[in-house]
RNA sequence: GCCCUCAUCGUCUAGGGGUCUAGGAUACCAGGUUUUCAUCCUGGCGACAGGGGUUCGAAUCCCCUUGAGGGUACCA
């Protein structure tokens, strides 16, 4: 460990497709355990796979970190003194390496083609043993080669074999043996570095001291300590973390469209970046006291790499949701206000037409009073998991009352009791109106008062008059409600209530 | 096939030999509050994968089995 040296992690996404939650929430843990320790975050951009890399991909890691609130200190869009951060900008860099590695002796050129390769591994398969590169190009005399043709370079694992140890913050120490890995390719024949060793080149380079990634990457890791070895460099601590699983218990990839993984998908459905910082920090990892709802701050006092868990985590929507309600019921409302809006405006809410229009709920621009707006996500927003479920949940506000049991509607409405109920709202409402007095305050004396008059109370009282409101079984508070709807439109509910044939 | 990792309520997890009749959260169910539904509060349901060791004592340590995941590419 080297404490008493800055600690630089970093984060490496490659930029071939929308980045998913496993990502980022490799992103987060790192985050979390740079800020932690007062070091460095790296962002660095492996393209080196030009084939599917793009500048649409990259712009879409930038705006997600971004969005989750996780600065970086060193990236591509901002410079730092170990650039580029771009793996397709370092190509000399790499290439002085590969070939420090060829005079040394330590790598050489492969000639062998794809097909000369398939052909190989298949009569292995044939003959029961494992497939493997056999090394056929390894000891070729310079002069075997023609410059034209094209080749790889391979890097030679060791003659003996030899114990690899991988030092793990989570995992502890693994072993290997160098036995079961073959002479692997280190640079493609158009010129690329791979992966393994493009990845060793610039974390030594970047002087990385803390590698934290998935542990898909484990596997590979032996293969990366022989090149760190073989260049020469000081090998880092690693930590891997265990993957996400989906509710399948494979790893999390995109499988319908219902099931959201990317982490756009997220914030279209509307769920809160720090709800989702929350959630994540949680998977696989927890503080020593047993407080889950914590703050960016709280997060980073709190966290620690070697309480990280060693298990795969499963996915869980459910909890996601819990907790992205908790969030959403703490947000500051203009906040609200403007994710929802995409929302409502999906759903046609935003039109002014029907009683909004006639009740002069509407703005200069013909749209829903945005103060009045506030007040509805107000309510709304006690019910719903994300802000895509905001238009269903206050659907009532906009439309007309809809019974869900036309049938039982109609029998409660005909009701003698609930009849006289409605007549005498009607009436005390329209006072309340006509004095300029329609409070929640005051609807709710009314409600009380009519109570008490009538000696109607409890569920006889409300449900049918969320009934005839709503036309549903549920939902918000019905004062709070009776005054968004204003008197107008309340009494227009009664009465079309009072007027609905059994 | 071979290599590596992992294994506690449905799910996320706490636990590091005795304080574990295994704690929290979520989900689910019930009761209470709100003279309504929801919220909220309280309670309940529910787990140490199996088998061997080690030990006075094992969820905790070791081994095997099983299961899950990952790697084994001119992807990263």
């Amino acid at each position: 460990m080297q404490q008493d040296k800055e600690m630089r992690l970093r984060f490496p996404p490659s930029p071939t497709g929308k980045i998913h939650v496993g990502n980022i929430r490799t992103a987060l843990f790192n985050w979390l355990w740079a800020r932690k320790q007062g070091g460095k975050l790296i962002l660095r951009i492996e393209d080196t796979d030009t084939e599917r890399s793009t500048r649409e991909f990259e712009e879409i890691i930038f705006k997600e970190l971004n969005w989750l609130g996780m600065d970086v200190d060193e990236g591509p869009n901002m410079g730092g003194d170990y650039g580029p951060y771009r793996q397709s900008e370092r190509l000399e860099i790499y290439q002085e390496q590969l070939e420090r590695l060829l005079r040394e002796g330590k790598a050489y050129r492969c000639y062998c083609s794809k097909e000369e390769l398939d052909e190989m591994r298949r009569q292995q398969k044939e003959a029961g043993e494992i497939p493997h590169y056999d090394g056929r190009c390894r000891d070729l005399a310079p002069a075997d080669a023609s410059e034209d043709t094209d080749y790889v370079l391979r890097f030679k694992m060791p003659e003996t074999p030899e114990e690899i140890v991988v030092r793990d913050l989570i995992r502890g120490e693994v072993s290997f043996s160098s036995e079961d890995f073959d002479d692997f390719v280190i640079q493609k024949s158009d010129g690329m570095p791979t992966y393994n060793f493009a990845v060793v080149v610039d974390d030594a380079l970047m002087e990385i001291s803390q590698v934290i990634r998935g542990e898909d990457h484990l596997s590979n890791t032996p293969k990366q300590v022989k090149i760190y070895q073989a260049l020469g460099f000081p090998v880092p601590d690693f930590a891997h973390l265990p993957l996400i699983l989906d509710e399948e218990r494979a790893k999390l990839k995109k499988r319908s469209d219902e099931q959201a993984v990317y982490l756009g998908e997220f914030r279209e459905q509307g769920y809160l970046p720090e709800a989702l910082f929350n959630f994540l920090a949680l998977l696989g990892w927890s503080p020593e006291d047993e407080q889950e709802v914590m703050s960016r701050e709280e997060l980073v006092e709190k966290f620690d790499i070697s309480r990280v868990n060693k298990s795969a985590a499963v996915f869980d929507r459910e909890k996601l949701n819990w907790m992205n309600n908790l969030y959403l019921k703490e947000a500051d409302l203009d906040r609200l206000l403007e994710l929802s809006l995409p929302h409502l405006k999906k759903a046609c809410f935003l039109e002014g037409t029907g009683w909004l229009k006639e009740a002069g709920r509407l703005n200069d621009r013909g749209e829903p009073d945005r103060d009045w707006l506030k007040e509805v996500i107000d309510l709304g927003r006690e019910g719903i998991s994300y802000l895509a479920e905001l238009p269903a949940e206050v659907e009532l506000f906009f439309s007309e009352p809809e019974q869900e049991d036309p049938a039982a509607a109609a029998e409660d409405f005909q009701d003698p009791e609930v009849r006289e109920v409605f007549h005498k709202l009607q009436v005390e409402l329209t006072e309340l109106a006509a004095q300029a007095d329609y409070s929640e305050e005051k609807i709710n004396q009314v409600f009380q008062q009519v109570r008490q008059e009538t000696g109607v109370g409890g569920r006889k009282f409300y449900h049918p008059l969320r009934l005839a409101l709503t036309g549903r079984g549920s939902g918000p508070d019905l004062v709070k409600f009776a005054w968004l709807l204003g008197q107008q439109e309340t009494c227009r509910r009664l009465e079309l209530a009072l007027k609905q044939k059994a």
